[in-house]
DNA sequence: TTGAAGAGGTGTGGCACGAC
DNA sequence: GTCGTGCCACACCTCTTCAA
């Protein structure tokens, strides 16, 4: 299953904008819509949080154009960034400092490449897992492919790293502005309650070789 | 346990303004 | 005319409380 991205619905808006030569905003005004309501600025916030476009402007802007909703599903899969290949790192690793930034993407020297089947994520990495405290989903030698920019849901598999400097992977039980609740993969492991100020970053696993 | 109601928080679009 | 930013209004959502 394929979720719908931020970045695919503002792309597949300025491929929209293109295909009937105007600008994000010409669009806009066209639709009835505030020049600036498909401006750069008001994609992301300053904190760094996505902003969406109302469905209610998107079928403005469909109207505006004479765009069949359809169309418009093309706009958004035409063309995907497939990756071939991602970075590789042992999970016991992946606790210690310089491997990944703030957005909890990879970053810095020590990881290695590994190919895989196609992901739509191009800060995808892989972990290959140590030990066998993920049985029996995850045994050791195993790889998991990470997606830190694929949306989260309930039921979920996905890596957590604490500030304490601690790595896990967990199945997300329950998400809530005051906690993180974990299901861990291996019953003989005790199941994870965190406070969200606790987790450094989350990220959902989309692949594993098994 | 369930549903209703209210409070408070969140997020998108619009307005104003400035730069080019 | 276009683009960018900051601020604000208001609709919507989530959470809490309370009664049945």
């Amino acid at each position: 299953m394929h979720m719908l991205t931020h970045d695919q619905i503002w792309t597949a808006l300025d491929r929209l904008a293109e295909r009937a030569g105007l600008s994000a905003s010409g669009l806009a005004k066209r639709s009835g819509l505030d020049p600036t309501t498909f401006n750069k600025s008001k994609r992301i916030t300053n904190d760094g949080r996505e902003r969406w476009p109302s469905t209610e402007s998107v079928a403005k802007a469909l109207a505006a154009t004479n765009t069949a909703i359809d169309t418009f599903v093309q706009l958004i899969t035409d063309r995907p960034r497939v990756v071939q290949s991602v970075p590789l790192l042992g999970l016991a690793q992946a606790g210690a400092g310089g491997f990944f930034d703030d957005g909890g993407f990879p970053a810095g020297k020590g990881w290695e490449e590994v190919g895989l089947p196609s992901v739509n994520d191009e800060h995808a990495y892989a972990l290959e897992i140590s030990g066998d405290s993920m049985k029996p989903a995850y045994r050791d030698g195993d790889i998991i492919v990470v997606s830190p920019g694929t949306a989260i849901r309930r039921g979920d598999r996905v890596v957590v790293k604490t500030t304490g400097g601690e790595v896990m992977v967990k199945e997300l039980k329950r998400r809530t502005t005051k906690i993180v609740e974990l299901a861990s993969l291996n019953p003989s492991h005790a199941d994870r309650t965190l406070a969200p100020a606790d987790v450094e970053w989350i990220a959902r696993i989309v692949w594993a070789s098994q």
